[in-house]
DNA sequence: ATAATATCGATAATCGAATATCGATAAAAA
DNA sequence: TTTTTATCGATATTCGATTATCGATATTAT
């Protein structure tokens, strides 16, 4: 069934993105060309990217309701049925991703954040609740989602309470692979994977620049 | 030449903090079966991984030397010769960037900080200066990399101005496209898009699961 | 009404990366 | 010393994703 691929499926919440601002300057309907010029794609890619998500088609010489596809790339990202999640780590990094407003969006609701440290109350209108009462939380609530964000070393330790109390996704943020079972969904934010890709892209850049 | 591919650049930070691990335990060779085993690779492919970064061979029968390995791809990555960046944005996420103190190990080095709001004096250790002082900066000591962490509704203007004082490598937490010129490199640390992966997988689990 | 044009969808071709295969070889066992 | 075994590198294959091509069609212009 639909089988989405994982780099479409990548490049949806910057389409939806591009889209709603589209939408909010009044644009009706937009040509694959016109998008694919913004992000750098070709149009083809941008048309298939379309047709795996959306039954509308587009519309010669007009192409395609900015309207219906912010709907329907909403819609198949998941951004109307919220998901809850737990987050474990209450420092700078975990105080960044408190006070970001924007989860919610994407369909993402942290219910739940808990530290170690029980000096820390209050963060962003969050209660931050002491770490042994973790397990039962999730127990009880039935959360799904486990947000890591606490130094390395403890990163494992979180994991395997997280994955012991039922949580089936893992989003991590400490800088560590972390060793799970197979039936458990982790997505690694890896800084140095990132900034690996940029330093190589900048040094091609610069040889460019001195050839020239 | 050296072409690598950007799969295989994206792991390699990986690999390497792995094999620092082993390096600590005192391990002096690994299998690639055994890394594959740990990364769910196959063999084959960390084997190729390494190949395309180290001249040296591995042994039939003893596999790689760990030392060699750290020291190779340490130094493919370019974490020797340290780079030199500005981050614009000294909010919740600004605040979490200049407090880890990992990005050195990585080959980045955050030499000046920057935000609109001259209120902030000092975080962890590093001076903030306003926001007017950024384009100088850039200027008097040749800043390549340039880090922005403002909101989304500013992050095209700080974007344009880091281009414009001479940055060519663009490294964006704020969650919008941004414009650029073709010879200037960009990573968008899009969080929208590895929820979406999440989701995605979160949602294949439960299916499976509900199948069974 | 007819012709020209922009855009589409479907199919085919290309490209790049992951995986499988297999002969070679170093170490360990017999 | 000979055999067995774990592991490797190289080559071939498969797989998945991107790009190119082309006929069809809605709109606009003549």
């Amino acid at each position: 069934m639909s089988s989405i691929s994982k780099e479409t499926l990548q490049r949806l919440p910057a389409y939806l993105r591009h889209l709603k601002e589209l939408q909010k300057q009044g644009v009706e309907n937009v040509a694959s060309k016109a998008i694919a010029k913004v992000f750098n794609y070709t149009s083809v890619q941008v048309r298939k990217d379309f047709a795996s998500i959306s039954e509308e088609a587009g519309k010669p010489k007009t192409g395609f309701s900015v309207n219906r596809l912010v709907k329907d790339i909403a819609e198949f990202l998941g951004y109307n049925n919220i998901n809850e999640a737990v987050l474990v780590g209450v420092g700078n990094l975990g105080h960044a991703l408190l006070s970001y407003s924007g989860f919610k969006d994407y369909g993402l609701d942290i219910v739940g954040a808990f530290d170690i440290n029980p000096n820390i109350k209050l963060v962003h209108g969050h209660k931050i609740y002491n770490l042994s009462k973790l397990e039962s939380f999730i127990k009880r609530f039935n959360i799904l989602i486990g947000i890591i964000a606490v130094p390395k070393d403890s990163a494992q330790d979180i994991c395997d309470l997280m994955i012991g109390a039922g949580i089936k996704a893992i989003w991590n943020f400490s800088p560590c692979n972390l060793v799970i079972p197979e039936n458990i969904a982790i997505i690694n934010e890896d800084m140095a994977s990132s900034l690996a890709l940029l330093s190589q892209r900048l040094s091609k850049i610069l040889k460019k620049e001195k050839n020239q």
